[in-house]
RNA sequence: GCGGAUGUGGUGAAAUUGGUAUACACGCCAGACUUAGGAUCUGGUGCUUUACGGCGUGGAGGUUCGAGUCCUCUCAUCCGCACCA
């Protein structure tokens, strides 16, 4: 019989869902092993990158399983979140409706594959018993200090109609419809991520070497930390007096207190107070004035990308060291949200302020030594021009520095971070509620864990049009939970990344304790961290910088025990693309999942993807490639008329002709190099083609025992990748005894009678010699010299190099 | 600008510690079987040369008996961050 694809692939998908075969069992004796593809958003239909991403972490689990280890493979949806809106505006389908629609097609294509994914373990976030355990959390992190309100300056996105977070604007565009982002002064929650700054930065190191370097430098240059000082400018007397008396001094941050002697001006955001106070007070004209609040619109990145720009704000500081005046000046490229808004400017050694002092005819003076007119000198160097610093290197002048402000009580050492805190509001509907009640007695007030949760209203109108549940007629109207009293619910809405931030702990938490409780401890500690977690490198900063953080929180707050890292392991797997673009519905440039299994099935699918590249690169998409796989799982399938002994059988060596020895050694190669791929290098295209060396190697030989051996192994070591095909032939042939536990390694197949060696002269091949295995040197040289005799004609051998088992070197002179 | 990565046939890609460069596959060429083939099978296929040979892992040097692999410089492409003081 032919293969068949959909008929075995149909009776495979029954049999493992009718047996539960990839249910994690209760035991935690069991070693266990947690292997977690990033969940899909539920977008309708899957795409190749989600294929791609799924065989990867399936070959994974099943070879675990097949190990066996207890195996934690689930799958669930990141089923909030602004698509499902849009959906509702442009279709005017219900989010909620058409959410769990899609879920319920895509969790066919997914069937379809053959994953094996756990079928108990499955829920989407948008499920109200998911939003009332982390509407849980939330009041904790409140009642922790963790979470907090306030308001302040927002990026805003006016397609999406909502806030976003820092991590989620990338290039002053929203990270998800690429609209450009606006300034917007608006309430918000904030978690504190700020405070674990060290702590995310720290723990990196235990994931050195088992997260991508890549991902580790991105994480750390994101928390951003650097030390250096801080300290005040004192306003000079006429200053102060110019600004009411109402400012004494501004602070400003230096990573560089060595070139404090080489300060000629000092620059404060355009939103500094001292500069608000100065346009109230009309103290500086009208033009610059209107320069400068035009300036405070803008955002950062039209800043850059407007240059330099600032003004002579009129007043002077005090130089805290030598008692000198000090201009002061507003500069566009001074950040309000960094290092308090102000900084000194040592044109001489800062391109910036070298850049603005030039290009405003400011003076700049030169305080380490090497430097040459007409550029910043930013290289190490020794001290001039500082006082009682000269002569001192400018590495060491740092430490000293700080230690004679916090000494005169001028200033202190201290550190800074880029990393801001967590914007997790959102106005929009299709998310989890923010449990908060505004009273006008009590203020902001979490509401009650036992109402939880707070559940959207389903009766809404979606037009795009401001935010649903503040329009809605009756919900926001509530009791306080304090007081009683009339009050409003929050509005907002969670960002979807905090949904995604603990759901690894709620798939190992039993589904039989999700009524009772969020997250258990006793099955997180048993099935956490994660083993191997496999997603896309886009995900660098944002969803794993929050599921980092929000694990030490949860920690903290007392939802897990102690758990450093929630991601042992992590792969990044690549893109995959179609003459060299990323696949997409605008490019027209996709393959369909669906058509492709429909075609060829699914191991043809799964065995493509992972034989095109190895799964950190891109994949390169390619028709006919394909139709290589499925030739390959044709011939694969066919050679089962050659299999004539049920278990692995054993087999004579010395009785073995040539042929049969090397079919051997190539099965028992692509045997010992899967340890390797499964467990380390991923390089699941080096295994395929190890086993496709392997059964071309027995193609060239007909000793039934060797066939039977060969297939047995085969379909043992292609069963994570092909499952389906893998798990017919093995029931058929050998009662499926070969896809449980480990087939030893025999040495004795790698011994060859004969070794074929390349001869070289003087590094250069010139021939190839076949030699007794048992050979001894002084024969083999001498073979070498007679296969290359022309070569060594008029030339004196003054070396030989034989590399045992590859090859000969003759060095003639 | 800073940081990181990657450059190997026509293509996707292989290559323990430095040891026969191009495994495996796609494509292409030739042949077989076919009414036919976009099916299947067999053989060939780095470039160049009539041949002997020469040249070949982005480029230029270096270390070595021997370099895709190590060192120095350089070019190109991609990604991330982007005025963080």
């Amino acid at each position: 019989m032919s293969y068949s694809p959909s008929e075995i692939e149909n009776k495979w998908q029954k049999t493992w869902s009718e047996t539960g075969a990839f249910e994690p069992l209760d035991d935690k004796n069991l070693d266990k092993k947690y292997i977690l593809s990033m969940f899909p958003f539920p977008s309708g239909r899957l795409h190749m990158g989600h294929v791609r991403n799924y065989s990867i972490g399936d070959a994974m689990a099943r070879y675990y399983r097949k190990q066996n280890y207890n195996v934690l493979h689930p799958i669930g949806w990141d089923a909030f979140g602004m698509p499902a809106e849009n959906a509702a505006i442009k279709h005017g389908r219900h989010p909620k409706d058409w959410t769990y629609s899609n879920i319920a097609y895509m969790r066919k294509e997914l069937k379809t594959l053959g994953l094996s994914f756990s079928e108990t373990r499955e829920f989407a976030t948008c499920d109200e018993l998911y939003t009332k355990w982390e509407q849980e959390f939330i009041i904790k992190m409140f009642e922790e200090k963790l979470l907090y309100r306030e308001s302040t300056t927002v990026n805003w996105c006016e397609e999406c109609h909502t806030v976003l977070a820092n991590e989620q604007v990338e290039e002053g565009c929203c990270w998800r419809c690429d609209n450009e982002v606006e300034l917007k002064e608006m309430p918000g929650y904030y978690l504190d991520i700020r405070k674990y700054a060290d702590e995310l930065l720290d723990d990196l190191k235990i994931l050195e070497g088992k997260w991508p370097s890549q991902v580790l430098t991105m994480q750390s240059n994101w928390v951003g930390k650097s030390q250096g000082l801080e300290f005040n400018f004192k306003l000079s007397s006429a200053s102060k007096e110019k600004l009411d008396n109402k400012f004494e001094e501004f602070e400003v941050f230096t990573t560089r207190p060595d070139t404090i002697y080489g300060v000629t001006y000092t620059a404060l955001a355009p939103e500094h107070a001292i500069v608000k106070a100065l346009i109230k007070n009309e103290l500086l004209s009208t033009e610059v004035a209107e320069k400068i609040t035009a300036m405070s619109n803008m955002t950062e990145v039209e800043r850059a990308k407007a240059g330099k720009e600032g003004y002579d704000l009129g007043i002077s500081v005090i130089h805290p060291l030598t008692g000198l005046e000090v201009p002061v000046w507003i500069a566009n490229f001074v950040l309000a949200s960094y290092g308090g808004g102000a900084v000194m400017s040592v044109p001489a050694h800062d391109e910036r302020d070298f850049e603005f002092a030039t290009q405003y005819d400011l003076p700049i003076s030169y305080v380490i030594e090497g430097g040459e007119e007409g550029s910043a000198y930013t290289a190490e160097g020794i001290l001039m021009n500082s006082a009682e610093l000269d002569g001192v290197k400018n590495t060491e002048a740092k430490a000293a520095v700080i230690k004679l402000f916090e000494e005169k009580a001028l200033g202190k050492g201290t550190t800074n971070y880029k990393l801001r805190n967590w914007g997790i509001s959102r106005q929009r509907y299709w998310g989890a509620p923010i449990p908060f009640v505004h009273c006008d007695a009590c203020g902001l007030v979490p509401e009650k864990v036992e109402n939880l949760p707070i559940a959207l209203p389903e009766d809404v109108e979606i037009t795009g049009e401001g935010n649903p549940l503040e329009n809605h007629p009756t919900w926001k109207h509530t009791a306080c939970p304090k007081c009683g009293k009339d009050a409003v619910r929050e509005t907002d809405t969670l960002d979807t990344f905090v949904q995604s931030s603990w759901y690894q702990f709620r798939y190992a938490t039993h589904p039989d304790k999700w009524n009772s409780c969020g997250i258990d401890k006793e099955d997180v500690n048993y099935w956490l961290g994660v083993d191997q977690y496999i997603g896309g490198i886009e995900h660098a900063i944002l969803h794993l910088l929050y599921a980092r953080f929000f694990t030490k929180a949860l920690r903290d707050v007392g939802f897990i025990d102690d758990l450093k890292e929630p991601f042992e392991n992590l792969l990044t797997q690549g893109m995959v693309l179609m003459d060299g673009a990323k696949m997409s519905k605008s490019k027209g440039n996709t393959v369909d999942p669906d058509a492709l299994i429909e075609k060829y099935g699914a191991d043809t699918a799964r065995l493509f993807t992972l034989f095109a590249a190895p799964p950190q690169k891109e994949l390169e998409w390619n028709d006919s490639a394909v139709e290589g796989a499925f030739r390959f799982i044709k011939k694969l399938y066919d050679r089962k008329s050659k299999v004539t002994v049920n278990e692995l059988p054993n087999i004579e060596q010395s009785s073995l002709t040539k042929e049969e020895k090397i079919a051997r050694a190539k099965v028992y190669d692509a045997l010992k190099k899967s340890v390797d791929v499964y467990e380390k290098t991923f390089a699941f295209n080096t295994l395929i083609a190890a086993c496709m060396e392997a059964l071309n190697a027995l193609d060239k030989q007909d000793n039934e025992l060797v066939w039977s051996e060969g297939l047995y192994i085969i379909t043992h070591l292609l069963e994570p990748i092909i499952p389906h095909v893998c798990a017919e032939l093995s029931e058929e042939l050998f009662e499926s005894k070969n896809l449980k536990g480990k087939i030893a390694i025999l040495d004795e197949v790698f011994v060859q009678d004969t070794l074929t060696l390349g001869v070289a002269i003087n590094g250069k091949r010139r021939a190839e010699i076949e030699v007794d295995a048992g050979a001894q040197k002084e024969d083999v040289i001498a073979m070498a010299k007679e296969s290359v005799a022309k070569w060594l004609e008029d030339k004196n051998v003054v070396k030989e190099i034989l590399v045992p088992k590859k090859m000969v070197n003759l060095v003639v002179k």
